[in-house]
DNA sequence: TATGTGTTATATTATAAATATAACACATAT
DNA sequence: ATATGTGTTATATTTATAATATAACACATA
């Protein structure tokens, strides 16, 4: 599992580890069960606070996509499930950003287009 | 056009208020031409301040969706185009959403019906 | 000339993100 | 037993962003 950072970027560095870490598990990349580098380790590869890769990690463990053991560290347990509170907070994600989109005159048929090249990556494990 | 202001949000008020007038003219209720309140006026209605305001209304301009006339105010003007480089923004931004959908078990048709829902509003200028 | 637009400048406060340090709890390899 | 490597908790500090507060200015036009 890699994970790159850009300092740069207006993305909060833990909300960049978050991201990334679903995206691996959505890729496949990230099996049930695997182990994710100890939050020490992670910290010190970045050369950044422990504290900042915690909140990532235990962010992803309160929505169900890690849980943490004592000697193992955080493992990825697929526990989140698209409830109905999950949806409208993705309805909530999404009509902004299509807004954008539509609004640029790109039609629906281009949109849907590009959603779906992204869940294809997702679907054939890229 | 009715604005609405959640204080309890995570998401800063700027943005929110950015957001809003680009669903606006996604969804028909804000047309080419159309004058935006001054932003004293919105400013004072929310009891925010000036600047608030003037940030969000410099953010669309910025990104063509208004221009901004001496005595008329800000005014609706669809200069924003989909180039190359917002395709690139729209995917980052669809890409950890997305994500998070597909690793929750949400198929691609389930995700794919809602963003067609949230595009059929704008086609249809609700 | 008065009024209502936006503009610019400066300072301040509030909140969130990130860091710095230290000490503790727990499991287990040695 | 003890050392080591996990996460955990606590406290304080620094940095960056968001939001506010005030004031003065420029411009168009009624």
């Amino acid at each position: 599992m890699l994970l790159r950072i850009e300092f740069e970027s207006d993305i909060p560095i833990y909300m960049q580890i978050k991201n990334q870490i679903i995206e691996g598990i959505a890729l496949g990349m990230l099996k049930e069960g695997d182990e994710l580098p100890s939050i020490r380790q992670l910290a010190s590869d970045f050369g950044i606070n422990l504290h900042t890769v915690k909140k990532a990690y235990d962010i992803l463990k309160d929505e169900g996509f890690l849980s943490v053991h004592r000697r193992k560290g955080y493992v990825v347990t697929k526990n989140a499930s698209a409830d109905d509170n999950f949806i409208e907070e993705l309805k909530k994600d999404l009509q902004p950003i299509l807004a954008n989109a539509f609004s640029r005159g790109m039609t629906e048929d281009e949109i849907l287009k590009i959603c779906r090249e992204i869940l294809e990556q997702f679907k054939n494990g890229m």
